[in-house]
DNA sequence: TTGACAATTGACCGGTTAGTCAGTATTATA
DNA sequence: TATAATACTGACTAACCGGTCAATTGTCAA
């Protein structure tokens, strides 16, 4: 399995450069040192390796955010900490990044945009819990729909100087001033235009949540790729707790929260802190 | 000449559905109904035409805009006017706009890049321009670079809407919501990021202006394949006026006006507008 | 009706691609 | 060390691509 991340971290830097349709496997696998056939042991297809490549980006991004929306303690920070991570994942991943915006050529391929849509709106659901938590009901009730929309317009629109000029930036400014602008908006707005309604005429409700069925089985898998260690048991703790609940909360929390920062179980982490509440 | 129409307006469509990469020739010329040597016939190759379309879509689009920040007389609407005229174009000319946010994919292709760049600057000249006949110098002095960016997030954020949605929008109601957040952001804001100095970083000097020589050229071209009428003698004393100044500039100005509203002679008028500073 | 010219066709070419598979090398086991 | 299982290789295939050009069809003046 050591293979596949080496393929993949080589992928990305080709992709980046030349993008998906423009790399063939054949220099994939040069860049790798393997030969084409290892590839076809790794992944069932060139497309195979894309969608593992969104999920792998997309699931630590999506979950690293809702991770600090749901764990800044201050209020006064939170707005701060939300766009300062945004963006230094942005500088971070920006070979990803590229990748994305150039794969949009790929809209008329199904599985990619639902695909796509799927992560959005989890993170369209993360900014809205913010909003929600930082402004007045009575202040955004029916401004905060165009609100998640102007920070969402924010992040795509700054990121670019990242993804497209190799300038280093000045993050604390750059999120101090779209706090400033979002408070602006958040506070003062009185005219909406994305309204309630608006929004369900384009979105089907959101999948119906993970079921414990699907969790369990996403443990499994994960569990027989491990080696001894703590992020194993307490997965395995959490397999059995989610079987047959006898922890404390307090406990489960913490074993959720070990497992939190390991890439290949940090998907793992958002769906039990959603599951169990915690 | 009228072949490569028809190819381009096929081409839209399955471009806008499939993107460029994954559309053949083969399928560009079954909907049309000729043969694949006739495709050559109209253009060099398959990257001629989409540079021809980008083209024809840009000029107009921007020329446009252009104009309308230059001529609308009241500063009251100017703002309004502005967006609904940008989310009116996005929607009448969707597909386009779909080939547009695909083909950043080609962001490996030089010569795309410089010309999409180019078009995405005189654009940002165009809403600067804007931005400090609104709005008064000592407020927007150091926030005016911030605030361009922010209308085309608005721009890019809400057009989206109108490229993914088959909806139904109400235009005049977008633009008052968007008019409403850019005076909040232009009065309000005190927290630049985009400096003088961050936009020389990346913004290498517009390239020379067009010269006489240049604009005479395109004329030239142009006029080979016009038919008789008003636009036609409107051009021939234009040109005659590029070479040997005599007319008043009001005489100018209406034969400039003449040719606006001709998707063959909008960009000349736009650059001939430019050179007269009429 | 003829013949010269222009417009149009589609089989064809060289090149590239994703994906396969028979065979080879490596490792683990007994 | 012998055997079995696994990991890996790279030549090969079938399909498709953009682009060409000899052959065919259409047009129109004489």
């Amino acid at each position: 399995m050591m293979k596949k991340q080496l393929i993949m971290e080589k992928a990305i830097e080709l992709f980046a450069k030349q993008g998906f349709e423009a790399t063939s496997v054949q220099q994939i696998t040069e860049h790798c040192g393997i030969s084409k056939g290892a590839f076809y042991l790794s992944f069932k297809s060139k497309d195979e390796l894309i969608f593992a490549l969104v999920d792998h980006f997309m699931i630590q991004f999506t979950s690293d955010i809702d991770y600090l929306v749901r764990n800044v303690a201050s209020d006064q920070n939170l707005l701060y900490e939300f766009y300062y991570a945004i963006f230094n994942s942005f500088q971070k991943h920006s070979d990803f990044g590229k990748i994305l915006i150039k794969e949009q050529s790929r809209s008329f391929d199904e599985e990619f945009i639902i695909k796509m849509r799927y992560y959005d709106r989890l993170m369209e659901k993360t900014i809205l819990s913010m909003v929600e938590r930082l402004y007045e009901e009575k202040e955004v009730r029916d401004t905060k729909y165009d609100l998640v929309f102007c920070i969402k317009g924010f992040m795509s629109m700054y990121s670019q100087l990242f993804l497209f000029y190799n300038v280093p930036l000045d993050l604390k400014l750059l999120s101090q001033s779209l706090v400033e602008k979002t408070n602006l908006l958040a506070r003062n707005t009185t005219v909406p235009f994305i309204t309630k309604d608006l929004i369900q005429m384009f979105d089907e409700p959101l999948g119906e949540e993970v079921t414990k069925e699907q969790i369990l089985e996403i443990i499994q898998q994960e569990l027989v790729e491990m080696e001894e260690s703590i992020e194993q048991e307490s997965l395995i703790l959490l397999k059995q707790e989610l079987l047959a609940p006898t922890l404390p909360r307090a406990i489960v929390k913490g074993l959720v929260e070990n497992i939190r920062n390991h890439p290949q179980t940090k998907w793992i982490s958002y769906l039990l802190r959603n599951y169990f509440m915690v």
